[in-house]
DNA sequence: TTTGCCGTACGAAAATTATCGTATTATGAC
DNA sequence: GTCATAATACGATAATTTTCGTACGGCAAA
């Protein structure tokens, strides 16, 4: 029977993820090199974690040379959709537009990022018609 | 000098502070009472987390009877952005509206609630003329 | 071929978080 | 007053996550 994980990324995998993600794929090296712009930590710390990722099936890599190139297996829709509805649920007391009122208030968004939200809001409405 | 501690609650203790906030205040008892309709743990368990978030700060208690009453310290809506920044940062790449499209889409907002969002979005654009 | 430089593998310690057992104390019912 | 109940305190352990040291292998330049 193949055990039941919960396979959500922890604090410091997310951040390797997201380099991952910006890259399509990339080295431990070129990841750790990524990290330390904003992080203090040893080289092999970033190797170690990106193998358990490994294992855990959060990356795949190919190891046809030498120096293995690690690709994200989940993406990054799935999950911030799984964080985002986890957080929904434990501090918005399942309420999505206290999440948006949250966010927006912060006042970091463009007039084209508001288009678009717009938009969606506009559709949205319709939907419901 | 007072250390400069990372307040950022844990996930346990964020579904006692979650129960703190709906009911203003509790006891321990009452919060492992709610707790325990979604989770199995003991008891003391509960007890000594919310012993930890007291020395902490992240609530307070009075302990004027055997029985004490703790409240939250910190807000449910500074929690609450502390935690969608952090979010923002480390699986948006700082999009505030990427978080917001994402939130939409997956749920299920009432017209009512889409009209409140409409009504920021519209005041936050005047306010960028 | 030897030397030095990347690489990986992997065990183990450190740090953080969660869980619980046991001791002790206050309180109310009798 | 005694006793049962329910509460706190707190140390210790378990579980999880993060960090790093060390061993080892391949490869290219000298």
């Amino acid at each position: 029977m193949t055990s039941i994980k919960n396979n959500r990324p922890t604090e410091s995998e997310l951040e390797i993820l997201q380099v991952l993600w910006n890259e399509k794929n990339a080295t431990v090296r070129k990841v750790h090199e990524e990290l330390s712009k904003t992080k203090e930590s040893g080289y092999t710390t970033t190797l170690k974690l990106m193998q358990i990722m490994f294992e855990k099936g959060l990356v795949t890599r190919d190891e046809s040379s030498k120096t293995h190139i690690y690709q994200p297996v989940v993406s990054r829709e799935k999950t911030q959709k799984q964080f985002v509805n986890r957080m929904i649920d434990t501090l918005f007391a399942g309420s999505s537009s206290d999440l948006v009122l949250q966010a927006l208030g912060g006042h970091n968004a463009s007039n084209e990022e508001l288009e678009k939200i717009q938009q969606l809001i506009d559709q949205l409405k319709k939907e419901k018609h």
